[in-house]
DNA sequence: TCAGAATAGTCAGATCCTTGAGTATCATGA
DNA sequence: TCATGATACTCAAGGATCTGACTATTCTGA
């Protein structure tokens, strides 16, 4: 029961087609939570079935058509009933972590090589959540959106995985720094 | 392949029995990787029958026999080869990231008592991670210990939790925080 | 003394996520 | 003009993870 009400927190903002809510799960861009175009397709179908959103066809000339989905009022119950339970909070699980955890036992220059790409990666999605963030602030000043939007939400999940890219890049960089001030201590001897 | 290096990786420091080695994966413990112990258990089957591990009957009076296991060389080579390919980056995917999605469309008081259950469990994670680090230290400074101890994996993996917990905790008081503040206005209207 | 937790595991089933391929049309740039 | 990419999906199969139950003994606290 994961994706599933990701996929209905992902519906509140717009009536999007299932091609548009799989591009919002993609890897690169999304901000709460991430699918496969497959996952979410199949999502899609089981929550029309359950009646917790609706579908209408969009008939397109230059495009294919699409089926547009929004929300019903009874996925809205759903969500309202799933923010009354506690998630349990999940663990870091990263393959990074594993070969950093092993880093004394083999080469580390390798180990090095991995801290320097993350690092690079992570500085990435900073950018790109710090220019979102802007972009769903507009010309206001951060106090004044969370005090006065009506929809805060997807800001707020933003900043979330802002601070963890952020948390990513540093620590990234700091791993590298000491295993190549190591080296050099080492090469000495 | 995810779960079999991070085992690995638990077996450099000592050898296990598959019941530590569990213990060690567990939600509460874990600090570089989670996992059930059925997972774990059958995975080191999986590795003992690769030859990554080697397991030793280990035969006690007062407590159930037990199995310790340790890495092979083959298993040393494994993770040297693991350690030289990039790791896709993860996502964040928390249920609690869903729910303040969601916010806006919820009842706000729900999400505010999540994000303050969050706050007190990422809080005594903090704690928690604080003390491991400070054992695996011992009366070192920091630096001095990253510097010249022969094994600083753990440690290193243990700060990204650390990072991980402190984020989750100031996110979730942040946004409590928030959402009060416009309870507060949003009463006064 | 008696329940409950710890030690040391195992088994089956379900769900979730990923890999990989495939269909069909249309716009865009070299 | 021709390859590439975008739009808009679908299907199958495998791997990873989680839920829940089960065995059997021993130590510990109320």
């Amino acid at each position: 029961m994961a994706l599933r009400h990701a996929v209905l927190a992902a519906l509140l903002d717009a009536e999007l087609s299932g091609y548009q809510l799989a591009k919002n799960f993609d890897a690169g861009v999304a901000n709460f939570w991430h699918a496969l175009p497959q996952q979410v397709y199949a999502e899609l179908a089981r929550l029309e079935a359950d009646g917790l959103v609706s579908g209408r066809e969009v008939v397109q000339d230059t495009r294919p058509n699409k089926r547009m989905f929004k929300v019903t009022d009874t996925g809205i119950g759903e969500l309202q009933r799933f923010a009354a339970t506690t998630a349990k909070p999940t663990f870091l699980r990263e393959d990074l972590l594993v070969q950093v955890q092993a880093c004394d036992l083999v080469a580390a220059d390798e180990v090095i090589a991995r801290l320097d790409e993350r690092a690079a990666y992570a500085a990435a999605k900073v950018e790109l959540f710090g220019g979102l963030l802007d972009r769903i602030r507009g010309d206001r000043t951060e106090a004044e959106f969370l005090q006065h939007s009506t929809r805060i939400g997807p800001y707020l999940t933003c900043l979330r995985g802002l601070a963890y890219e952020q948390a990513n890049r540093d620590w990234a960089q700091h791993c590298a720094a000491i295993l190549r001030e190591r080296q050099k201590n080492h090469a000495r001897d």
